[in-house]
DNA sequence: TTGCGTCTACGAAGCTCTTCGTATATAACT
DNA sequence: AGTTATATACGAAGAGCTTCGTAGACGCAA
């Protein structure tokens, strides 16, 4: 149970990168860094640092292209992100997702086409519960 | 927006402070120790420091009681999840908390009953829609 | 009143996370 | 060959989190 197989949580700053990586795709540092937007505000060594340490920990993958490395989100986001809400959900919910999902949509105005999706979801379980 | 009112967000052990406040309502020392279920694995001090802290970051208050302290949760359950998971969903979903409900539904089984509450809320948004 | 159990307050160590500066390598250009 | 631009690697500082030990206060029983 919780086997928890794969690299660790990422962090704050780590997840940050890991979300410009996954909509631009494989990047080179200067390329996150340009994406993060914040201009001259970090440096360049900052960024690069953090490539390395989610290196080591798995949470990214890395090619080296000349005298350049690529790197790569080293899971698809959806994996990340359902390890990232299950936390969630032992830390803070009694380890329900469900009961996180029901916060969650409750909180906020969602947005109608987000609700529908939902709803699409739920009626798929409806037709695999049988 | 994002005004961010109140308490700042708990930390992991904070985070499981506040659930046995939670659950037990006020309480000592002594009786959130005992509840943490760790035996005598975390000290007496190590429980009573968190609770110090917290306090003074307003997480928990406070009343004294003869020469011990009782210790509530400062805010509702509901409102510091609310927190939690609007900052997971900006933090990992781009800001879309209806997003987060979806990865949380999708990725456990979850129980019938559960779901059904997420069904009566998506009736009740409906209905309120207009 | 002296001592024992229990409480609070405080300081500090060990760890992680984030940040950056410095040193070093390498390709490219003159 | 020497200079410049850009890369990586590494060390370390500063902050926050978690843990605990020690010291001091307070009530209660003998």
């Amino acid at each position: 149970m919780t086997a928890r197989r794969g690299p660790p949580l990422p962090t704050g700053a780590e997840l940050e990168i890991l979300g410009v990586l996954w909509t631009r795709g494989p990047s080179t540092v200067r390329d996150v860094r340009v994406a993060l937007g914040r201009g001259q505000d970090t440096a360049y060594t900052t960024v690069l640092k953090l490539l390395q340490i989610m290196h080591a920990k798995g949470l990214v993958s890395r090619e080296k292209s000349s005298r350049t490395h690529i790197y790569a989100a080293a899971e698809p986001s959806e994996r990340t992100q359902r390890r990232l809400v299950d936390d969630l959900a032992l830390r803070a919910f009694g380890g329900s997702a469900a009961r996180l999902a029901l916060r969650a949509l409750s909180s906020r105005p969602a947005r109608g086409a987000e609700l529908a999706a939902v709803r699409a979801l739920l009626a798929r379980l409806d037709r695999e519960r049988t």
